[in-house]
RNA sequence: GCAUUCGUAGCUCAAUUGGAUAGAGCACCUGACUACGGAUCAGGAGGUUUGGGGUUCGAAUCCCUACGAGUGCACCA
């Protein structure tokens, strides 16, 4: 039964009842905590139509409601607020409904199918915090539309060619004397980007010497060795001069290791893996088509050009003067590729809010191209990661490593552990241990970045971000551990669950759990619609905390009223099992026991 | 300069998309049957939602404006 489903229509009939009117769209919110009842309708809308007070339209309509309504218990008035109070009968058929139903919060197929690129790290160096947001908002946000029916791709392009690369494959050949991260005893990314930072050391220097010597910077920057070297190389790569491959392969190699070991840790995996080495000379075929369509234009220097000014955007560049491509032809051709491999009816890019411009372009690009897939495209923008300390620079070495941070999270969670645990963890292994050790400190993590919504720039602060007690990851781990203790006490007394509640009245806080329970698919929905992983974090916290209150104020094993004691138990189930799938859908896992 | 995002308690974030007396956590105070798991619960204090104007029954939310912050405006990716 959906209770809200019900109560708007029941609205519906009692306006066209009551005023021979039709109400249009009703809108339910949830009551606020100091009026009694759990739904409210605000009548103020219908005032104009109805030529009434908001107030006397809710007395009448309560009035209908209590008469016609079996949902309906009671109501009451606040100005223009009508606040609507449901039958517990209503609410246990709604209790006996989610128990009875495993896929609850699985909605149904919508026969779409959606592919979420996102991660598309660089390779010369590991990845960091940005690359958490980016890969936590990306993960659950193929969750989420999975939750929501679609068929999710998860797809990742790794940027594995170019200057950037080239500069740790350069640092590597003059400063490396063949080191391999097991001698270094680092992980292949990291020993990668050692040599990438070892390089921008050796550059500056350069840089330094010749302005000494009285060049201008600029200058400089643009004349250093090193830097031609980096150019040579690169040239080199592009020609496929064998050497130089293969030490591209060797570093690429240790990268990906390295990047497994990463995602494996924080539970992300992708269905396809584009390389950009193979990728980057696509979309030249498009700008041809482009030109023949009339929607590029060639400029006497042979560059091509398309002209966006009557959308309020600039005029970009497609193609370089001497035919070779940029970061948007390249665009353009992966989205096509994309496309023909998988037919997506939608594409999302995680990406971050520095592209919007870039992302907007390339929209209106395919959309003139006359693409058919133009209009279903989704650049999902998300801020940066400050540290308290402000911005992070990776050459200023201000970066937060991801590997080291969740090694932190993960000893912080041991360590709290050791006092709050209490022997409950005795019977495990070490090996035990640490698994849940690492899924509270990673739930800390993810619950931390994934709270706040994607768009905003957020700020990171180490010691908030292991904190374990209010509005975190854990807390909410912890409750779920909490049910399952209770449900394994009442299995050892040999009291069974059989599901079916039969009537019996309910406490205001258990109203309260039922029907935030029911709200669980809508939120669902929600958060899939506007792609946020923030609402399923919010809800699933709400449901934690009410739970505590709940727990705090009414005995469940303790309850001698057998079919209380039943209904509670259910109760506690029901709300073990979606913090479960709430926590599921953040890519956050929970214990059993902490 | 142009474009764009943002500005909410001391700090970090919410606010069901225009609804009621703007809510949580952290930090700070006060309390809770020797815990059905205290990684908890109850309470206190903390706000002119950056300032100013407008729209309307009603604004943190929409419009205008000033101030402040971020990002983008490469034949880089």
């Amino acid at each position: 039964m959906d209770i809200q489903e019900e109560l708007k229509s029941a609205i519906q009939r009692a306006v066209s009842e009551l005023y021979q009117q039709e109400s249009g769209e009703v809108s339910l919110q949830p009551t606020k905590k100091e009026f009694d009842g759990l739904y409210t309708f605000v009548t103020f809308p219908l005032t104009k139509a109805l030529r009434q007070a908001p107030a006397q339209i809710g007395q009448a309509i309560g009035n209908w409601l209590v008469a016609n309504s079996e949902i309906v218990s009671g109501f009451n008035v606040v100005q223009g607020f009508l606040n609507i109070s449901i039958a517990d009968a209503a609410w246990i058929e709604v209790l006996n409904d989610i128990a009875g139903n495993p896929s609850f919060g699985q909605l149904a197929s919508k026969g779409k199918s959606v592919m979420v690129e996102f991660s598309s790290p660089n390779t010369n160096k590991p990845l960091h915090l940005g690359h958490l947001r980016n890969n936590f908002l990306g993960d659950s946000v193929s969750r989420i539309l999975a939750a929501n029916g679609y068929d999710v791709v998860k797809t990742c392009i790794v940027n594995d060619r170019g200057v950037h690369i080239c500069k740790s494959m350069l640092a590597y050949k003059l400063f490396g004397n063949d080191e391999t991260p097991e001698q270094a005893g680092m992980k292949g990314d990291h020993l990668v980007g050692k040599y990438y930072v070892l390089f921008d050391k050796a550059y500056k220097q350069q840089v330094e010497e010749m302005v000494g010597q009285g060049m201008p910077k600029e200058e400089a920057e643009k004349k250093a060795p090193l830097m031609l070297e980096v150019q040579q190389m690169l040239r080199l790569w592009e020609q496929g001069d064998p050497e130089t491959v293969s030490l591209w392969r060797k570093l690429n190699d240790w990268v990906y290791t390295g990047f497994d070991a990463t995602y494996q840790s924080i539970g992300v995996s992708f269905d396809k893996t584009y390389y950009e080495s193979n990728t980057y000379v696509l979309g030249k075929e498009i700008v041809e088509e482009g030109l023949q369509k009339g929607v590029f234009y060639r400029k006497d220097d042979g560059s091509v050009w398309i002209d966006l000014t009557d959308q309020g955007l600039d005029q970009k560049l497609v193609l370089r003067s001497d035919g070779t491509s940029v970061y948007m032809t390249q665009d353009l051709g992966t989205t096509d590729l994309k496309y023909q491999d998988f037919h997506n009816d939608r594409q999302i890019w995680v990406v971050g809010n520095e592209q919007d411009y870039h992302f907007n372009v390339l929209f209106a690009i395919l959309r003139r191209l006359g693409r058919p897939y133009a209009n279903n495209l989704y650049h999902l923008s998300y801020g940066m990661v400050d540290l308290p300390t402000g911005k992070m620079k990776s050459r200023e070495g201000t970066v937060v490593d991801a590997d080291d941070l969740i090694q932190e999270t993960t000893e912080a969670a041991a360590m709290a552990a050791d006092d709050a645990a209490k022997g409950k963890l005795d019977e495990f292994t070490a090996a035990e241990k640490a698994s849940l050790f690492h899924m509270l400190g990673l739930g800390a993590l993810k619950y931390y970045l994934l709270k706040v919504d994607p768009q905003k720039r957020m700020q990171f602060n180490p010691a908030e971000s292991v904190d374990l007690h209010g509005n975190t990851g854990p807390y909410i781990q912890y409750v779920h551990a909490r049910i399952q203790s209770i449900l394994r006490k009442a299995t050892e007394a040999d009291i069974a669950l059989n599901g079916n509640i039969s009537d019996t009245q309910l406490d205001e806080i258990e109203q309260q759990l039922v029907f935030l329970l029911s709200q669980y698919p809508q939120r669902v929905k929600e958060a899939g619609d506007d792609f946020a992983p923030s609402y399923l974090a919010q809800y699933a916290y709400e449901l934690a905390k009410t739970f505590n209150q709940f727990y705090d104020k009414l005995p469940i094993l303790k309850e001698t009223d057998p079919v209380k004691l039943q209904t509670r138990l259910v109760l506690a189930k029901c709300i073990g099992e979606t913090i479960q799938k709430a926590m599921g859908l953040l890519g956050i896992e929970v214990p059993q026991k902490m």
